[in-house]
DNA sequence: GATGAATGAGATTTCATTCAT
DNA sequence: TATGAATGAAATCTCATTCAT
């Protein structure tokens, strides 16, 4: 066991209070709210349960936190591909593709749904806002290219739910364990090839 | 005060075991495997925790039998309206109108999410069969309208998924609590609208 | 250990609820509310913790019943004192005495300090009543002897409260674990003593 | 903001250590020792909780000396209201003024109870001395009065601690909140004449 | 068929205390 | 002098499950 007490600094080391929220929402990606345990966490972090209180006085507020955090990261990568000098159609490519590589699904839904009877009002405003930050940057770009003329939408914040709805199924498998792609190199192109039809002037 | 002596066979009250599986249906529809605990169910059956036991011998096994029963009644409604003398495209409306009015999201992602690290492979199984089952009636009737060349698609299994997820983005509501949607009363319509365009040939 | 599920029955013992009440009671007159712990409870109990939970939903209810009961067991055995065919002065020498020989102070305002900011404020005005209820007798009878004319009283209330807390001086012991009281047979008469000369005409 | 550099020292402020030790006993007169943490004293005194271990190496510790301090000032007062030209009736009563208008409970067999468990035997006897020392200017003035002959009393010692358990039954709220006096101004002036009578010759 | 009684294991949270800086 | 970081131990409470009736 560790020694008591404040432990001698360690600057190479990424302060505890980020390791724990990096860890968590690890954790939280792969299994529900109620099935991540403090003492899950704790174990992750290589600290013990109470340091993990000492950072974050819930486990409500460390939920909200390391979803926030997770999805500003997502948000980031998000973005950097659409700043890319690329078409449209081959930036939702890119991020289709970045997408199913995660292979665990980023479903803001069922973190939702699975967490909202413990959160607070305001716990679940915040991951809800940046959840749709998350996707702001995707909708920014669908209205621009709907303005330019280059596509046809009357409703781009759905089309956006609907690029994320239907990237998701890439990553879905069957009672057999089987993909719904036979091509599975080619499984972000076909999506976005099916989404785009549905733009298209 | 209850009554003395036996109560008066009620013909038109179900079965104890049934009426347990429905409710427990219900109340997994609103939370999740974890948030329902057996105390929950029994109390909203109006029985004792060790009544349920009495059926169901675990609760992995209520849960699994409770999903299947309700995605088989969700796949008899669905195939009614399948069966009715109309286009697919109608059809596809009227089952994605009734789908908006349950109001009550039926993620079957969700669902398996929250209970996977509690369920045994065999019931994991046996409620993705159910899963599929309750789809594969529109699945079929895709891959018919393939065939008669009414639509085009590749990929009859990705389609239905496709056609499920973009409905379920009609219950989306955002931060603000806003729907996605100026017209309520044509979301249905408008949805079926965009997935159909992906279909044309 | 003992073995899970219900014990077969054994029509000798006091049923396990009412074993927990008393037992509890013992415990939160020795130490304060925060002092004692449900496991204490059930290990003095023989019971497991989640027994206890079983009859009690949670502390503070365990607490108010147990203070309630406890309240009401010593009203019956002061009214009991109440009720012979003595003076009024004999009756209060005979409780003093009593109260003395239990040794244990059942100072109410201790209780209530202790637990105030648990209670809720239902929960501290049953103990409350039944505290009253607990003295209640004893300010009959003094207000009964005032009317009567043996003794002179402008407030009995303020009377009882007298009373008990100069018994409860009998108790005292100084920092050198001496008692106030040299003759200490005679404890109770000297401390009823001093009591009735405010109440002489 | 906080400004740069070191403070101005501000020669009003009394130092860190009593001002830690003054915050504690208020705080540990309205709630009990176990339901005081030292995070609370901490803030209260807008320091860290490890300042607070800085100066007091345990929470016994600094309960003692809390206590011991706040009794030694409750002495000062009690003895200079001893000190002024009155007769001891007048006295008393000024004490017992000053003793209800300060609303908290300054009980001590209460403070003891809750930490006995927790404090070493010397830290009890400490505070148990301080408690005695407290009283001990009014038992000289009684036995000092009952050598002169102006009243009459076995057991000075006794009347003391009588006089104070009365006092504090000017403090009394029965459930529905109300006092034992209906003549709240006078309230000091009748306990003290209840006290008087049983002192008299 | 249905229930009341009991439990073991584990969850969240609190807190006095320690130690390097 | 004062503090931030960390911990071990314990407290309250929950819950799936078992068993005698």
């Amino acid at each position: 066991m560790r020694q008591l007490g404040r432990p001698p600094s360690d600057s190479t080391r990424k302060p505890t209070n980020e390791r724990i929220l990096v860890t968590a929402a690890d954790l939280f990606l792969v299994k529900s709210y109620q099935e991540v345990s403090m003492d899950d966490v704790a174990e992750a972090c290589n600290v013990t349960k109470a340091t993990v209180y000492y950072y974050y006085k819930t486990k409500t507020r460390l939920y909200t936190e390391a979803m926030v955090g997770l999805m500003n990261r997502v948000r980031s990568k998000i973005n950097y591909f659409l700043e890319e000098e690329n078409s449209l159609y081959d930036q939702l490519v890119n991020i289709a593709e970045a997408y199913l590589h995660v292979a665990t699904e980023l479903d803001t839904e069922r973190f939702m749904h699975s967490a909202r009877n413990s959160l607070s009002d305001d716990q679940i405003k915040a991951i809800q806002k940046a959840e749709e930050a998350m996707y702001s940057g995707i909708e920014d770009a669908i209205r621009e290219a709907d303005e330019k003329g280059d596509i046809h939408t009357e409703n781009p914040a759905f089309a956006v739910r609907a690029y994320i709805a239907l990237v998701k199924i890439g990553l879905y498998h069957n009672a057999d364990g089987e993909s719904l792609f036979n091509d599975k190199e080619n499984k972000a192109k076909q999506i976005v090839e099916f989404f785009w039809r549905s733009l298209e002037k």
